[in-house]
DNA sequence: CGCTAAGCTAACCTTTAGTAAGTACACACC
DNA sequence: GGTGTGTACTTACTAAAGGTTAGCTTAGCG
């Protein structure tokens, strides 16, 4: 490894530069921003929700997407896991402070978006 | 306009609802929160930029990928494109003021992110 | 005695993202 | 004057991600 690659990545570990490829920040923004990552961290604002809670509430994602993101969410140190062991299994899902931290920033952009629906239709529309 | 016209765009008048898999704004929210669809948000709050600056700015994209990214925001009315008929191309891309209300959010976010990044890593290291 | 429910995992297939190359034309260099 | 570079893309191919279906275990219900 260069001078300048390693100064680079020195640089990434103070504050996250997401613009550069190899900065670490890059596979949390990709973890978070996924199409599931996002709603899942949006529903757990709300507090803590079991698995199939969490699969009733978000509309349309399959059990393994599901399992996946909630898998590397907790990887990343957003989602916490507590796990009973009963039968049927019992597993609950809460957020760590800092995915509360995240989520409010998520849930900042759905918000976003679903208040400005109406408007993004409308452009959309005369772009035809 | 038939009663389901009217009753769509009565749906779009209301507030989105993420959460439904139906929703107009759940392809509002894939197209913002895909990998380049944020760092191209966030690169032109900046303000304008050629094709070629982006590329640059926007480590690891290739043109194919910055291409299409930039072409889906044109359509949901994020981002405007003006093309200036020379040789070599020359065309400028700018956020509308729509693009600049979700940039403000996805900014904050990759914001967020980048200076909360040592927190992440260590709580990332911690999980083994 | 079958059916449902829980929270996953494994196999498979399809859609998407990434890679490499091609395009047209102007300008600069040697 | 041939070679190389820069511009903004598109097209073909390949690798990776996402989605679909099925399976697992065991308690509780009718």
């Amino acid at each position: 490894m260069s001078d300048i690659d390693r100064s680079q990545l020195a640089d990434a570990m103070r504050r996250g530069e997401v613009m550069a490829s190899e900065c670490p920040s890059r596979q949390i923004l990709k973890h978070v921003t996924s199409q599931w990552g996002v709603l899942v961290l949006v529903a757990l604002m709300e507090g803590t929700h079991r698995f199939s809670e969490l699969r009733r509430k978000i509309g349309g994602v399959s059990e393994k997407m599901l399992a996946q993101t909630l898998q590397q969410l907790e990887k990343d140190g957003f989602v916490d896991r507590v796990s009973h062991p009963v039968v049927p299994p019992h597993v609950e899902y809460s957020l760590t402070p800092l995915g509360k931290g995240i989520g409010q920033q998520v849930a900042a952009l759905t918000d976003w978006i679903e208040t400005n629906l109406p408007k993004i239709v409308t452009a959309r529309q005369q772009q035809d």
